[in-house]
Formats: C-alpha cells, sequence, structure tokens
DNA sequence: ATAAATAAGACTATAATAGTCGTATTTCTT
DNA sequence: AAGAAATACGACTATTATAGTCTTATTTAT
C-alpha cells in the first residue's frame, strides 16, 4: 500500500554509492551492482533513467561510468519520486486516470487532500538527506 | 508505490455510506453493494475485517446487517491503515522484515526518518474527516 | 583492433492484489 | 417448524504490477 518499490530503493543507493565515490571519478554499473548487490542489468536500466533526469551524467566507452551530476540538495523526494515512478496518485481519483466511479465517488475530495499532504512532507526533504 | 489498494479504498466508502443511512439501522452488505458498485463478495469480507477491527457492528440473521460501532473522530489513520493493512513499512528494513542487505544496508536510517514522518501525517487525520 | 563501458528493448518470472465461488451459520418472520 | 435473508469464512482463480533476465547495438579509451 504505502512501499517504496525495490527499484527506487536501489537507485537512492546507487546514488550514494556514486555520490560517496567522489564528484570526479565516473563510478561504472558493475561497481556499484558489485558493491551494492544489485542485479546488474536491473541497475543498468535504472542508472539509464536517473541520467534521463539529469541527476547523474554518464561516461560512455572503456573506463566510463556516472558521475553525479546535480546538487542533491536541491532535488526534493516530490520531484524525485514523480521523476522516477510518476505522479504522486494515492487513488486513480487523484489523477484522473481510469477511475470508474469519478463522478459518484463520495470521498474524493478527503482523498485529494492526503495526497497534497504527502507531497508536501516529500518536498521538505532532500535528496541529500537521505544520501548523507 | 504510494498507492491504496482497492479494498482501503472500498472499506472507506463503505463506512462513509453506513455512517451516512444512521447508527441505528442496520446496512446490508448488499445494500453497500449495491449503492457504490462494490463487488458483493469482495465487499464482505471487507466488513468483517472492520468488524474485527471494532469499527463496525455486524447483526446478523435476516434483517440484519451493520452499524458503526465507534466514533469515527477518535480513529486515526495510521491505526485504521495499520489495523486494515499491517504495519506501515516503507521498505522491509521497517519491520525487519526479510529484508536481506539489513545489516550493510547504506539509507536505513533515513528510509526509518520518512516512514516515521508519514506515520505522523497519517495520525493527525481522523476517519470522520474522510467520511465526512 | 579490442576490451570495457553505456543504451535500449524484448522477454520471462514472481509476487501482490482483486475478484469469485461454495458452504456453513445465524436469526427474523410467518 | 420452515424458509428467507443475512453474516462468516476459506479455498480458489484471474489480473496486474514488479522484478529480473537476456540479447544486441553503440561508444570510446587504450
Amino acid at each position: 500500500m504505502i512501499k517504496l518499490t525495490r527499484k527506487f530503493e536501489y537507485a537512492l543507493i546507487a546514488i550514494k554509492h556514486i555520490n560517496d565515490l567522489g564528484t570526479n571519478n565516473a563510478v561504472s554499473a558493475k561497481m556499484v551492482s558489485d558493491s551494492c548487490s544489485i542485479p546488474y542489468h536491473l541497475l543498468t536500466k535504472i542508472l539509464q533513467k536517473l541520467v534521463r533526469m539529469g541527476i547523474l551524467k554518464a561516461n560512455r566507452g572503456k573506463s566510463g561510468g556516472y558521475i553525479i551530476n546535480m546538487h542533491l540538495n536541491q532535488i526534493n523526494m516530490t520531484d524525485f519520486i514523480e521523476g522516477f515512478e510518476g505522479p504522486i496518485a494515492i487513488s486513480d481519483c487523484v489523477s484522473n486516470n481510469g477511475c470508474e466511479i469519478l463522478e459518484s465517488c463520495s470521498i474524493r475530495v478527503p482523498i485529494n487532500k492526503i495526497n497534497s499532504n504527502l507531497r508536501d512532507v516529500f518536498s521538505k526533504i532532500n535528496l541529500n538527506e537521505i544520501t548523507a
């Protein structure tokens, strides 16, 4: 119900590991995979997404790897979650997506309020607090 | 990732409907099912759980049904969620349940902090605010 | 050239959630 | 006493979401 996906956890762990090894050294997916016990191919897809999000920068080719591309204290968790997983929507009615009883739903308003509260909580936490 | 289960939504909708029809009239599962478009057999299991939680009281036999058994303003969402779905644990490490890298996990502390924040948010919302 | 790296998409496996079905039990009504 | 209408409960199936694997292409330092 309210549980981070494993991919999301892997993303946080990978970011921390890459961040720990310094801003100048590119860290390869293999290194992260070995150090953090994350399945290699799954990890590469996660890292590629983080590159597309602008959080990591990838150096291709031999002796390539990933480096941190943004200041982690400038990325809040709401943005990070929504960039990684899509909109925070505890119920379909929040995003108007596929709810069949939208018109008649009796709890739409409070559900949306809770959703808004959750976004607020996450927006006050920055990535650097997690990878610190 | 952070999404209410449909069962949980059904529970809220059902509680509201039963509450709306008054404290004295028992409301049958069939009535709730028809009014709220919730699959009957699924609903009955949900209602039975709410009875076990003490939120509803069931009258068995003909002309039986369910009535509200607790003041909804005395039930906060943390308790409700945890009674209905189990402990709020955004990650396995929160509950020490089945996480294989618990010892070496680099993000355990901040994850637990976020989990605690979430429980706080939910504990400030009472059931009556949702079914109001 | 070659080795070691990222990129990307198709595919499979597993787990969680949702929904169905059958049967037993209770109790009001007649 | 019988029947109808209700809750109780467990076993089963279907669907969906998540996790993980495999293959191939591309890039680049040495």
